[in-house]
DNA sequence: CAGTGGTCTAGACCACTAT
DNA sequence: TAGTGGTCTAGACCACTGT
């Protein structure tokens, strides 16, 4: 649909294959315009895209440089659902959902996102199985104004898919929040969780396109399967 | 300097000075093009920097939507050193520099960045203090051929300020992972542990603008004072 | 329908890097 | 000096939202 965006999937399709190698220059904005018969312009989006990523490095005067995409293995950052996740590194995985009924949210949930405390919402419990062990367990809260019902089965799933696919709805952006807690009662009663006495927390508050909160997340992580990797660039001048 | 970045500076803080309420619309791209007297190609560079930092959410066809920045107070996320962390959140810090010399690359770091096992790094060990107590512990490695040295008052405040201010050099990017490791006899030792058993620890490779490899850092974080917020935007397709 | 943001263009000038 | 990326413009057309 979008020209940059093709042309975007384009240039990374030949990094992640060596047509361009390691270290080597790109061409020259104004060589890839011709190529892609687009204007300077368009060529600046794709290739926003891909120093965003983390695929190439631009120097003025000099070009945009081919990093090293192996060294970047796993990005695991931005919104991005467990499902997701897993099958784009093709991880086998398994999910049991637990718990799927409606209720009131829960005081403390209503008061930390400042709503009012008799809405109602879906509360999911989920486990996520890895190699056989259950690492993770996910505890969801869907607003029911928003969202009447997740079938069992794509709990099972893609709750995303499902919201975006079948309901239309867009989600857009989320604050997470990382911390590490003590272990519940509940954490060791569902998670293999040996002799650990804290799990890894990652509290998401998600939004919609048209910026309604409609889920509030707690991904409960065994501690020595938590791993969050990212790459960031620095913001010069704030 | 910079058209779009002055206009995104004069909106954020119109936003955070509540100059633009939450919920509300702001003036439409073409109305602030006409404000700022500049093309509006302009102010969609300066929206995007609003965009991408959690200060609006865009919807075609209706306008720039003013989201409520008191919700993502701390987005701790980017490339961004302790210093200017602590800095910018007025948090009163301490740091004590334990370590300050010239040595050979660790063999295991060596073997992990893929870098020559005979190259000499400036190995640093710096304990961070906030109130009062010893929470952080950052274990970092300077490769001695771009650094020379790091002098011991530099090693107390910001390094990143004295490379780029000093040196000239020019911080890019970084690889960032973060995983709980069991916590060593050291950490025990340097840090005020109590019982726990693990710390969180951040591990970061950081490149300049040339795209060199210049620092390993590892940021060993006591798991009762570990925290880390990001503003995460759902990238469609892919 | 008018107004909004999303995409794209062709051209201009500037700042930086190489040689 | 030639070639690169960085910024900016004025205009065009499209897709979506509201009334």
């Amino acid at each position: 649909m979008n020209k940059f965006f093709d042309i975007y999937m384009d240039l990374r399709k030949k990094i992640e294959h060596a047509e361009f190698a390691t270290g080597s220059l790109l061409p020259s904005e104004k060589t890839l315009s011709e190529h892609y018969h687009v204007s300077r312009e368009t060529i600046r989006k794709a290739l926003a895209l891909l120093l965003e990523g983390g695929y190439i490095q631009k120097k003025q005067g000099k070009g945009s440089i081919v990093l090293d995409i192996r060294r970047f293995n796993f990005p695991v950052s931005g919104l991005i659902s467990f499902k997701e996740l897993q099958d784009s590194q093709q991880i086998p995985n398994e999910t049991i959902v637990i718990k799927n009924k409606l209720e009131t949210i829960p005081d403390f949930l209503a008061e930390d996102l400042k709503v009012d405390p008799n809405r109602k919402v879906i509360s999911l419990i989920r486990l996520r199985k890895i190699a056989g062990e259950v690492v993770i367990m996910d505890k969801d809260y869907l607003f029911n104004d928003i969202i009447e019902q997740i079938p069992s089965d794509v709990a099972e799933n893609s709750i995303y898919a499902y919201l975006e696919n079948e309901l239309g709805l867009n989600i857009a952006y989320a604050k997470k929040e990382f911390v590490v807690e003590p272990a519940t009662r509940e954490d060791h009663k569902l998670m293999n969780l040996k002799d650990d006495t804290h799990v890894v927390v990652v509290k998401s508050e998600v939004y919609l396109e048209d910026t309604r909160l409609f889920q509030y997340t707690e991904s409960r992580h065994r501690l020595d399967r938590f791993r969050f990797v990212e790459f960031a660039r620095r913001k010069h001048s704030l």
